[in-house]
DNA sequence: ACGTTGTACATCGACACCGATGTATTGTTG
DNA sequence: CAACAATACATCGGTGTCGATGTACAACGT
């Protein structure tokens, strides 16, 4: 339901029409260094999408091959794309690999100030004082942890929130953020 | 299996025996922020891990509510977490989320040099020139992309890897990394 | 007296995912 | 000419995960 692969299925479909395997190509190159897919999660997703009638398939005799299926859109699949874009559920906010495969479909959304809400989002979850170590409720510093690789989490994941702050406060200021609030 | 809840019980249980509801809030507070641990999928993952002789639980009167039992690694449970310790999966390398919660528990393999091949695989992973989008084969650099967002993602990948990648080197050399090849 | 929160565990059905395996064709390499 | 890789899809069993729901008791506020 939630799962980044089918947002990627939607996102790429959102472009143009693929067969399976044409769309298993990209969304390797996408996330597959990080988190490969298998075909037969591929396929069953498709299968899903076209049951609730986010898809449809149009059969092409095998020019190369097999016979292909090319996969289309149809206008509630459209719709839906946007609909999970604009209102991403809170894992999709939290959890990177999924941050990151919404981020790369989110020009699908045409309205800047609906782009600009979900950076939003983003931003406030990083603003969170949030670590990974803790003694009792208060968040432990990289400095103060004897492991070096304890150490090494927060010091990772300390350059990466700084980062991906500046980029959102400067994407936002592009985006025009006076538009909302 | 290979997931890494069934790493951070066992991680968690290697300090010091546990009940599940303990073992919980300190899963939660290492991950919780990213990717939440539903209980039921805590209890059934603990089931797994006693059946297959990695835990023993002992049951305690409740002293607070209910009875609790209280979880202990066995032999065998100690050995199977140095031994996913030492021999990750490959998803354990390249996913951020389980390679973080490998880290976290990296501390308990007693020999620095099989911490610093742990630590080696996860630079070589680092060091190949992967992107997220391709133009044919060449991996495209985040100037080269017109999406603000997706530039986003390879500024903010950038970023977190040329920490990382400082980190393992002075992490590497602080272990002695004389001592393997 | 009552409701809420916290502690502590458990089950169940739905479903997403994966590895293995199968089918069929074309192109390429040895 | 055989073997192999690539194209292109599909099924199946096993299992991990989740949301919903249930049980039971203590502590606390009001």
């Amino acid at each position: 339901m939630r799962t980044m692969l089918e947002l990627a299925i939607l996102g790429f479909l959102y472009d143009s029409p693929l067969h399976g395997y044409e769309l298993r190509k990209r969304i390797t190159a996408l996330t597959g260094h990080v988190r490969p897919v298998a075909e037969s999660t591929l396929y069953p997703a498709i299968k899903r999408l076209e049951k609730a009638g986010l898809l449809a398939r149009e059969t092409q005799p095998g020019a190369v091959a097999a016979p292909r299926h090319v996969l289309n859109l149809t206008a509630g699949g459209r719709q839906e794309l946007r609909r999970r874009l604009a209102e991403p559920a809170t894992g999709d906010i939290t959890d990177e690999n999924r941050w990151f495969t919404l981020l790369a479909f989110l020009r699908h959304l045409d309205d800047a100030a609906a782009q600009a809400a979900v950076l939003r989002r983003r931003l406030a979850f990083l603003e969170e004082p949030a670590s990974f170590f803790y003694d009792g409720e208060r968040p432990l510093r990289a400095e103060e942890l004897d492991d070096p690789f304890r150490r090494g989490i927060l010091t990772i994941a300390r350059a990466t929130s700084r980062a991906e702050l500046e980029w959102l406060h400067s994407t936002l200021a592009s985006l025009g953020d006076g538009a909302s609030r």
